[in-house]
DNA sequence: GCATCTGGTTCCCTAGGGGTACTATTGCGC
DNA sequence: GCGCAATAGTACCCCTAGGGAACCAGATGC
């Protein structure tokens, strides 16, 4: 159990206008191409490190990975390594991160929709 | 089926995970902090562009400037000039935005409620 | 003549994105 | 025993986007 839930005092009622509200933060984070895309693959369930950079295509490992570790760092995925060889690290959704994954989804699915047969 | 053959055949019906899919210039357009706060400012209705710097505390000149032509390149937001003094510039959505706005209002709406902490 | 109000632009600097090469580990084929 | 393949990254580089501050134009009020 990770105790991270004491940050939001100086802003009050969460408003992703004012600039010094921690939830800038998170729509700073979920704004963001790689992190809509990284979340909505893992909606299905985790995955590898190496699964996800095929989904993501276009992704450096370099940039997967940094956002990967973001994510873990509000806690909207969890990273777990097995030790074997070769290697497996898989990334998971928290239940925070299922519940990002709705919103996501949505703009997703309206990119799709409205960009398709110009 | 009629004519988009050579640019439905790379990513098939407008898939975001396909790297070369328009439909990644698009995402890459709206997941995006500052579009997102200022395609949600422009719901109510028209914005000033000092109005909307107000709005999107921190925002730069430069960046707000930046970031509604890009908006208006993809028709999300209309550029009205008035001819008056001082000058009167008005950024309005297009329907196009109007329904962006709604994905994107939910995110925010997720951000404000996950972030918190009261 | 000078400040004011508005909607930007220009310059500069930094942080992060992005690409490529490279590493560590160890089982497997040869 | 030797080297290669597979995995999950990291190290190093370049380059653009982002952010701050200063500045500009054009009319109007003082």
């Amino acid at each position: 159990m990770s105790a991270s839930t004491h940050l939001a005092d100086s802003c009050g009622p969460g408003d992703v206008y004012t600039a010094m509200c921690p939830c800038r933060d998170m729509l700073d984070l979920l704004a963001n191409k790689w992190s809509a895309l990284a979340i909505g693959a893992l909606e299905d369930g985790p995955q590898r490190f190496g699964e996800l950079r095929r989904q993501l295509q276009g992704i450096s490992p370099k940039v997967l990975s940094a956002s990967l570790k973001r994510l873990e760092e509000h806690d909207l995925v969890t990273r777990t390594v097995y030790a074997e060889v070769p290697p497996r690290v898989e990334y998971a959704l928290t239940d925070l991160g299922h519940s990002a994954a709705v919103p996501l989804a949505a703009l997703r699915d309206w990119v799709e929709d409205n960009v398709t047969t110009h």
